[in-house]
RNA sequence: GCCGGUGUGGCGCAGUCGGAAGCGCAGACGACUUGUAAUCGUCAGGUCGUGGGUUCGAGUCCCACCACCGGCUCCA
């Protein structure tokens, strides 16, 4: 080694430094505004303290706390700030894993006697943690061999379990071995040495890969969020932790503009929005996790079957019907009742003996259809499509507005085809469920591909990994990015779930294509084939709205409960200016029907500027107002939704038109600015 | 199911130390006849989630249950 080094930037350029430089040398020679937001580096590629010592030549970047590197870095050094505050605060306190997430991060503890945060805690938290960052304590790293860090970590069992896990197969799959050293043999932990904490000599430690920040001063625009329980490495039967979730950003404008995005996802909260518009409800008397559609929410989402049921007839779907509930014997040929009896609502038995139960997936009935009679290979594919009403029993705690919920309508259908139409079969059912979802105005999608559920699946590996195997071709052919939920799938066989992107950047699950081999054999389905044979079909599951409900609430979170006209229950609403307009009025309105547009009056018994208020809170796409002017010349007065000025003076037949082409093309209001381009502003 | 939180007219909220249940919006009725995001007045509406308990007295304190909210697990 020379008495210099040679680093190479991000952008190209090389920088020749001394020996024994860090990064910090480094960051502090390109600029003093560089070394001020700097949190961590990267040398070839990994990780490392500012601290670090640049030893020989390397590719070297900066982390400052803007890039989402560098955030993730002040997130998991503010996580360990929140441990060395709960343990000053809580003496006894077991700390388990506390690693950055998406937007923030959080910590897992056990508090002595089973003791749990409350609202006020997090308070004195947040105080405790403000102090520790105003006192500046250094990040000190250490190495340390497994022995080592097991005396290390002597009364803190959790630490204990992780650092027995290092290097073992199962440490890989966990979560916590995120959290941890790199190495067979040693591990490392981080020290803020000047920490003052209850019963802990030494300063505060804690076992963490890092990088961190180089002194808890570069941290401070954190919140913490809320407090919840965890179960311990995810399995609920293990311990439940105390875990405190927070959020930490290199600026107060960072914080304070993700603060907004969590309010702008308040307000586009479905379940406020369905209420606010009067388009669902959940009574209590009729049980957790079961809605009631009222007459506007009803009517969005009739429009949307309407329209499903024609893209499925012009797609070469057959409509069927079943119950909504079975004897329980269905359900044991099925396999439901040994892999998803947990989901499924208990057993009515009757006087005769027989069990009934409320069915939780249409499947059985579909594939007793294609039983009904003997099957030529001349009708496959057989695709059966249904609205189908299904019960889950989920758990009291999971149900969530109209996104989880106990009673659910699938737009559910089963393609019965030969085991040579498979993929092509996929291939157009993948083309078809795109082309529907952006017909609803989302645009943005990718795929998850769901495999084998390990101790939950029924059927062999070999036929599991023939399934997947075909699910992987088709979604490579639709060209979209595919990512892999490795035991995700169902208990029949592996899934590909269209993954949407909303208007803020969320994503939601909605269709899913399963593949099954399992159930065509379980029910010994045949059909005869052109060398006069029997063979089994291979039956494809897929919904394309997922479910009715969680659809509809994701449309209403989407455009923040401004639907495309096509799907809104009160397209136009005419308000005249006087009573003596309301004749008038009612011709526009009637006009509007007409041309297929839903429309109605709002007649003038209290002042116009309430009544554009209160059409204007419903969302209307055009509230028209008409007047002596209007009612002279044949025309209206437009207030198009998300516009802040009235079009007035627009010819009542241009209105019509645009809107009904409007409606034609699935387009808002707020997509359509300019067309009254006759009309004066 | 588990952890934490919350339940007060249809909706949003106040209610102090355990001592007479309030406000705004919405609703009904009346007046106002209006050109672009709240017209004025009057009235009505609550066994304070449900059931127990403590107390001279409970919206308020305790217990159980129900529902909801935020998470965990699960999941469309």
């Amino acid at each position: 080694m020379g008495a210099e080094v040679i680093v190479r930037l991000p952008d190209g350029s090389a920088k020749q430094l001394p020996a024994g430089s860090t990064a910090l040398d480094l960051a502090k020679s390109i600029g003093k505004r560089l070394a001020k937001d700097a949190v961590a580096a990267a040398v070839d590629g990994a990780e490392v303290d500012l601290t670090c010592v640049l030893s020989e030549d390397a590719e070297v970047a900066i982390l400052t706390g803007g890039s989402d590197a560098g955030r993730t870095v002040l997130r998991h050094s503010t996580a360990h700030v929140l441990a060395q505050a709960v343990l000053d605060l809580w003496p006894g306190a077991h700390y388990a894993i506390g690693p950055a997430i998406e937007d923030g991060f959080y910590y897992d503890f056990a508090l002595r006697g089973g003791a749990t945060f409350g609202e006020e805690d997090i308070k004195r938290i947040e105080a405790r943690m403000l102090e520790i960052i105003a006192e500046d304590q250094p990040f000190v790293r250490e190495e340390h061999t497994i022995a080592e860090g097991l005396a290390l970590f002597a009364q803190q069992p959790y630490k204990r379990e992780i650092i027995e896990g290092v290097g073992s197969e199962a440490d890989l799959a966990v979560e916590a071995a995120r959290d941890m050293a790199p190495g067979e043999f040693t591990v490392s932990v981080y020290r803020n040495p000047t920490a003052r904490v209850v019963d802990h000599d030494g300063g505060f430690v804690d076992l963490c890969r890092g990088p961190h920040v180089p002194s808890t001063g570069r941290l401070g625009h954190f919140r913490l969020l809320r407090v919840a329980g965890a179960y311990w490495r995810g399995d609920e039967h293990r311990p439940q932790l105390q875990r405190i979730y927070g959020t930490a950003w290199e600026s107060a404008q960072a914080l304070a503009e993700h603060l907004h995005r969590i309010e702008e996802a308040e307000r586009r909260d479905h379940r406020r929005i369905g209420a606010d518009l009067d388009l669902f409800s959940f009574p209590p008397e009729i049980g957790s996790g079961l809605a009631l559609f009222h007459p506007k929410g009803a009517m969005i989402r009739q429009i949307m079957e309407d329209y499903s049921r024609r893209r499925h007839m012009s797609s070469g779907y057959q409509f069927a019907y079943s119950p909504h509930i079975t004897k329980a014997e269905l359900f044991e040929v099925s396999g439901h009742l040994q892999w998803f009896a947990d989901s499924m609502f208990p057993p009515i038995t009757l006087e005769e003996g027989h069990e009934y139960r409320l069915k939780p997936m249409n499947c059985p009935f579909h594939i007793l259809i294609f039983r009904s009679r003997q099957r030529s290979y001349r009708e496959l594919p057989i695709r059966l499509f249904e609205f189908g009403t299904v019960y889950r029993y989920e758990k009291s705690g999971v149900v969530h507005g109209l996104t989880r919920v106990r009673g659910m309508t699938q737009d559910d259908a089963h393609i019965f085809c030969t085991f040579e139409q498979m993929t092509g079969e996929l291939e157009s059912l993948l083309g078809f469920v795109l082309d529907l979802l952006r017909d609803f105005g989302l645009e943005d999608f990718y795929l998850e591909l769901s495999t084998r559920p390990e101790g939950k699946a029924a059927g062999s590996e070999e036929e599991w990994e023939a399934a997947t195997e075909a699910l992987r071709v088709a979604a490579q052919a639709i060209g979209l990015e595919l990512v892999m939920d490795v035991g995700g799938g169902a208990y029949y066989g592996p899934k590909i779930s269209v993954q949407a992107r909303d208007a803020i950047g969320r994503h939601w699950q909605v269709s899913t294509v399963q593949l099954d081999f399992q159930l065509p054999m379980r029910f010994g389905l045949e059909y005869v084939g052109a060398d006069n044979a029997r063979h089994r079909p291979v039956m494809i599951h897929r919904a394309l709205f997922g479910t009715v409900e969680r659809f509809f609430a994701i449309l209403l979170e989407h455009y923040a409960g401004a639907l495309p006209t096509w799907l809104v229950p009160t397209q136009v609403v005419v308000l005249p200016v006087r009573d003596d307009h309301d004749p008038y009025a009612e011709h526009v309105a009637v006009t509007c029907r007409h041309a297929g547009l839903r429309a109605e009056v709002d007649p003038a018994d209290e002042p116009l500027g309430g009544r554009i208020r209160r059409w204007k809170l419903e969302k209307v796409p055009y509230v028209l107002v008409v007047g002596d002017d209007d009612t002279t010349s044949g025309t209206v007065g437009v207030n198009a939704r998300g516009s802040e000025h009235p079009d007035r003076g627009i010819a009542l037949e241009a209105f019509v038109a645009a809107v009904a082409a409007e409606v034609e093309s699935k387009g808002s209001p707020e997509k359509g600015g300019g067309r009254w381009s006759s009309g004066p502003r």
